[in-house]
This record gives C-alpha cells, structure tokens and sequence, in this order.
DNA sequence: TAAAAATACTCCATAGGTATTTTAT
DNA sequence: ATAAAATACCTATGGAGTATTTTTA
C-alpha cells in the first residue's frame, strides 16, 4: 500500500475541521501553518475529494469533510483509548491473569496469593484453573495459562521452572485399624500389603510415590485413585485404605487424633511446588507480580509477602 | 504531539501479529524486512513494552500486543469503511440530500425530481422539507439544506441563485359570483374592492402581489392569509373571496368551470423559481446531481431529463 | 544448515520549517 | 487594513533500501 502516512494527515485534518481554522490547529498540533495546509491538501488529493471549504477567515468541513471527520474523532478515540489499556496494564490496574493450578496447591497457597493479588491489584482479572499437573503444563505450552503453579513433574523443554517450595507427604492412616499410630516413621515395607488410596494419575505425588515403590520393588494394592486430595484424607479416616498426606492439610485431624501420619522410612517423600510459564515469552506485567507474590507465599508460611507496602492508599 | 508517525508503524505491526511473521508482513506491505522489524521496534521503544517474541522462526504477540492488535484492527477497519462511505457518496450510492423548498414548489416538480432522484440513486437519502421562501433560505443559510428552492425573493450576498423557471399567477375567481369569468384579461383597479385570499407572509408570490397592488396605490381588503395554497383555492371557490394562483396548479378545476383564471392586464404577475446554494461552499456530489435534474425539469414539463443514461444496470 | 530477525550503513524522499504572496473580511 | 491560507523554497530528519551478521529451530 504505502499510504500509511496519510493516517497523520487525518489526525491533523481532523484538529484544522474541529478548530475550524489551519492556523489554530497549527498551534495546538505545535506545528506551522503551511505544514498544517500541506497535510490537508495532500490528504485532499489522495482522496480525491475537497475536504474544507476555506472561507478566507475561516474553514468549514464538506459533506465529506463531515463524514470523514466523524471517522477520525472515532479513530483517534481508539487510538487514546489503546494507549490507555497499555498503561493501564502497566501499572496493573487493568488486564488478565490466567492461572493454572493443582487443587491441592490452591488451597496450600494459591488462595491466599490470589486474594492478596486481588486486593493489591483490584482491577486485574484473576482467572483460577484447576486441574492436575501434566493438564496444567500443557495449558501453559498451549497458551491457556500465563503461569501455572504446579508440582514438580518431567517438564518439557522451552518451559521455565521456578522452584517455589517443597511440600513433604507423610503415610497418613487411622489409629484404630493399624498398630503403627504410635510410632514416628515407618518403612513401606512394613506397610507393603496394605491397601492404599493414592492420588490419580497425571499428579506429581502419584510419579513420586510410583517411583518409590518401583525402586522396592514393591506392587502395591491400590484400591481407589482420588481426584481430590479430601477423598484421601476420608478414605484413611474410615480405615479403608492408607495414603499419603501432606501435613499441613491434616493440621485439625491430627490434633483431634483422628489420624495419624508416619514419616517414611529411609525416604524422601517430597514433592517440589514449581511455577512455570514458557520460555521466550514475555510475562506480562500482572504474571511477573504475582509470580513475585507467589514466592513469599511459598517460602515463608506466606505472609512473608508484606502487605504494607506497595499498596496505593 | 508528533506521534503522528506511530499510527502508521501500528498498521504495520499489525500486519506482523496477524501473519506472525516480520518477512511474511513485508512481502505483504510492500517493504523490505528490516523496514518492518525498525518500525515495530520504534512502536515499542514509543509505547515502553514489548509488542512481539522473537521466538527464531515465527513471532507471537505479547499481552499488550494482542491488546493493541485488537485496537489496531478496529482501527484499520474504520480506515477501510472511511474510504469507502467517501468511495460511495463520490459514485452517489450513499450519502444524504436535504432539500428545502416551498409547499406550491413541491407539486410542480420536486415532487417529481425528487422521485426521479430516487429511482437513479436509491442509496441517497433525500430530505424534503417545507416553509416559506424565507425559511428556507435562513435554512440554507444555516446549513440546514444543500440547496433550496424557493420563488424569488431578496436573497442575502454569499447565495449562489440558479434561476430554474418562471410561473405565471392569475386571478382566480368564482364564476357565480362574479361577472367576469368569461373575459381574458382584467386589471387590479377592477377588483381593487374585492376581498382577497393571500397567499402568506414570507412567501415570494405575496411580496410580488403587495408590491403590484402597492404600485397601483391599491389598499386590498386581505380577509384571509393561507398557509397552503389549497386553502386559497378552496376559498376562491366558495366565492369567499378572489385570489392568485398558478394555473398548473387548478387545471381540473378549469376544466371543470369551478374556477376561472383571467390574466391580470398591464401586469406581469409572475415568481421567479431559483434554485440557491451557499456561495464558496462545495456542493456534495449528490446535490449536484439533483441540481442537474431539477434544471431539467423545470424547463420542459419535466421529462426532458433523461431516464435512460446514467444508470448503473 | 537454512530460514528469519537484527544490525550496520547509505540515500533520498518528504515532512516541516521560513519567508512571502494572495485572499477575503 | 488585517488576519488567515496559499505558495515558494529550503533543509534535515528519518524511512526504507542493500548488504551482512546473528540467532534458533
């Protein structure tokens, strides 16, 4: 095409049909007069329409001129209005955060960090999905999701891995049905027979639990796979099965006695909390807040993320 | 501002985000690559974000360039329709005509140029509107019509006048009541007692009228002043009084014998009928082309303006 | 290694300035 | 007579080209 310049000649056309007058228009554009003209007539000839009528003291717009400067306010309305949502979304006041994440992780730190974000940042948009590990990293490759927070699994290259925190499992079991409440470890061995209610497949848990029995080479006998970390901690409660719990979850009921939960034997049970997003792309800038957010959450029990500073009052 | 330039770097890296690709977009656009790549360079550098990954082989919008693509694209789009609406109204397939006239004018031929109008550009849509002969040149005068078309008064400087016709007034009087409905001819002292019917004030016929009676020193007895000039015939008619009418605008009744018309001797009682515009003010292409065809039809009895040329098949 | 973007440089078109004339009120 | 637009002319910026290097898939 090449008529790319004649975009400026229509903001300058639009200011000299607005003001009435090339010579006003001049001054508020901070450019001459002639310059002024010379846009006019060039927009003018590229047309092929007469714009303005001059009138000697004044300028009055054509039937055309009318037309055309209706589509300029509106042109240059949107070209202000972008530029607004650029800075807007600068400075975290508008935009969207879309957020993938593992169930048991939004209730570990996810929730806290988004309500903080939110109240920090109330004009952003939070979007909060869940899902397990391997859905949510490939809704990072695919786009779906800005940032996922997810546990640790066999990542795929171009993907950037933030390790935020670790979060240790425990064999959690019911105190009446097993002789072990009373101890502090455990070896799976001793437990080898046991039924067990793990997590599904696709979290990490699961990987690592899979991979620790593989090295024992024992084959345990699962009898149910929750896709919600509660229907584990139900199941070991009524003494169905055992599993493998996170302490922090189980705070109340370990209190209560409700359950108990035994340290590994021998083993690191552990399952590392990473974020992710892809490689190359540029994190916008409401994605690199919480991202920083989400760090003190993770590391400190959470509040280490002061919520003193940074906020406009 | 200067940032003038910026709006033609937008529809470039527009292009870019569409085709994801720099080369792809230049080949498009017309320009060479590294053309490209320093535009949207500098509309990042001006806006302070990064618009696209360079991710080697293709490209991607960021955040904040899939906003401002969004932007971008309804801008272009305004652009295009812009061009177009000016495309159309040049070709008079859009556009709108506002015509000011008097009421007598529009039964003797806007009414019919208006359709003829119509039927050649159905796309332009035509506003008539009615007044006296002075209202409508303060219409014009205010931008309210393109044109009008009024009987001749005096018009105000900076008014193009374009004399279209002439129509003859008679003395219209009732044969039962009078004893001169089978003569030609008849002077004002004649009828100088007479009751008269006027047309109204501001009209063109009236100042005609009043400056012949003024010329003959004659004081008419006005009884009635008609907005319409219906109601003068109709008045005339039932005797009531005499007054002056077009004889195209009675012939039925003439033939009829309700009414006689009788040239008023010494006299020539005729309005001028102009078509008048605004001096240095450029006439849309649609009031020009009406302009063509009313000149038609007010010389011959109308048709003499062609319907065949002209149209688009 | 091949395709695409970035970089380096050169050039000329033109945007926009100054000075002046024309025009209309 | 005055204010505003048009015209004429000139200068310098920067847009866009060619050639080359860098990068990544």
């Amino acid at each position: 095409m090449g008529d790319f310049r004649y975009l400026s000649y229509l903001l300058i056309f639009q200011e000299v049909a607005r003001q009435r007058s090339f010579s006003r228009a001049a001054e508020t554009l901070c450019m001459t007069q002639p310059a002024v003209s010379s846009s006019v007539r060039k927009l003018e000839k590229y047309l092929g329409v007469k714009l303005l009528d001059r009138l000697g003291r004044h300028v009055e717009p054509t039937e055309m001129g009318n037309t055309l400067y209706r589509y300029a306010c509106e042109i240059s309305r949107l070209l202000d209005e972008a530029k607004e949502a650029i800075r807007e979304a600068c400075h975290l006041r508008r935009g969207i955060l879309r957020i993938g994440t593992t169930r048991p992780l939004v209730e570990r730190f996810l929730f806290g960090a988004v309500a903080d974000f939110k109240q920090r940042h109330p004009g952003v948009i939070v979007r909060l999905h869940e899902g397990t590990s391997t859905e949510i990293v490939q809704g990072v490759l695919d786009r779906c999701f800005d940032i996922g927070v997810v546990g640790q699994t066999a990542y795929p290259e171009d993907l950037v891995v933030l390790p935020l925190t670790e979060i240790e499992f425990f064999l959690a079991l019911s105190p009446p049905h097993h002789g072990f409440h009373d101890r502090e470890e455990i070896s799976l061995q001793e437990i080898a027979h046991s039924r067990f209610v793990l997590q599904e497949r696709g979290t990490s848990v699961r990987e690592v639990i899979e991979g620790l029995f593989q090295r024992l080479g024992i084959r345990p006998s699962v009898i149910m796979e929750a896709s919600t970390i509660n229907f584990i901690k139900d199941t070991v409660m009524k003494g169905i099965a055992v599993g493998f719990l996170p302490r922090y979850f189980v705070e109340k009921e370990l209190k209560e006695g409700a359950l108990s939960l035994l340290r590994v034997k021998g083993q690191r049970l552990s399952v590392r909390v990473d974020l992710v997003y892809l490689y190359g792309r540029t994190l916008s800038p409401a994605a690199i807040a919480f991202k920083e957010l989400v760090k003190g959450w993770a590391s400190g029990s959470g509040r280490s993320a002061r919520r003193a500073n940074g906020c406009k009052r």
